[in-house]
DNA sequence: ATCTAGTTGCGACTCATTCGCAATAGACAT
DNA sequence: ATGTCTATTGCGAATGAGTCGCAACTAGAT
């Protein structure tokens, strides 16, 4: 698992105020086990603080955006349009999303490492997020349905 | 200029019915200068064959996403939650886009060749489609901004 | 020229996300 | 502890991109 950054004390520390609602959306966006769109982190979070409403989840996680604490993700919009959430991690890491079976695979490599590193430097290019995402067969998908359409 | 394929005969390759409005629109996405969104698209097509609808226009990118024949692309998301969309070219590259002055940057590396073919490798992975997208400050604007909140 | 299955236009719909505004509540000063 | 002030919230309505059902149309095969 990599690690992540420790979301409740580092917003605290940037003198972000911190309300029951945004404490309990922060503490389910860190103990999520995996990754979380915008509805599914509003029912999570109701579960430690009921009143919560969806306007809020939007703009805590916009926050959380502009923080650089969290990395939004489309995951290859394999089930509609909506985004999900996770906790920047240490290291850079990519996603793989099987069309067949909608797993997730993460992946990290120092290969990802020195592309950022060259992006950066060829094109003098103040790189803020990254966001790279791969779709197509996972293994167990592509040895059981070897030709897509 | 990347190496693009020539859309409306691939098409026709296909087998694929030809009708004036898909005529419009691949000859509109073939003959682009810039990334198109669904909306501009339409707007160019029409003046090609000005009887073509919005439903349309999304049928036949979701007709060229499935051969394969073009790229949907978010460019981070700048404005809005629209997909834009390129003809596919013979090189994966990715987008660089400015969050200050909205430009778009393509680059392509034998580094990112590379890291396709270890995601390939090490996760037995068929991948079908790569979207790799860098937010940040192009050259520009990282000199004219140098701190970005 | 005819036939027919694939394609289109239309309008209504969905779904994710955003907005305006009045009510509320952190957190700092007292 | 209490009051104050401003950022934050909930609510409900609005937006915007994309989708759908269905009747009308048409490309291309015969």
């Amino acid at each position: 698992m990599l690690k992540r950054y420790d979301l409740l004390n580092a917003v605290e520390a940037q003198g972000v105020r911190l309300t029951a609602q945004r404490r309990a959306l922060i503490e389910t966006i860190q103990e999520a086990k995996s990754h979380l769109d915008a509805a599914s982190l509003l029912e999570l979070a109701r579960k430690r603080d009921p009143k919560i409403d969806r306007a809020t989840v939007y703009r805590t996680l916009e926050l959380l955006k502009r923080l650089g604490m969290i990395d939004e993700l489309d995951l290859m919009h394999l089930n509609g349009e909506k985004h999900y959430y996770e906790v920047k991690t240490q290291k850079d890491h990519l996603h793989l999303a099987c069309f067949n079976c909608g797993e997730i695979e993460e992946f990290t490599s120092p290969t990802f490492e020195r592309l950022k590193r060259e992006i950066a430097d060829k094109n003098e290019f103040d790189i803020k997020v990254m966001r790279l995402e791969v779709g197509g067969l996972c293994k167990r998908c592509a040895a059981r349905k070897p030709v897509l359409q």
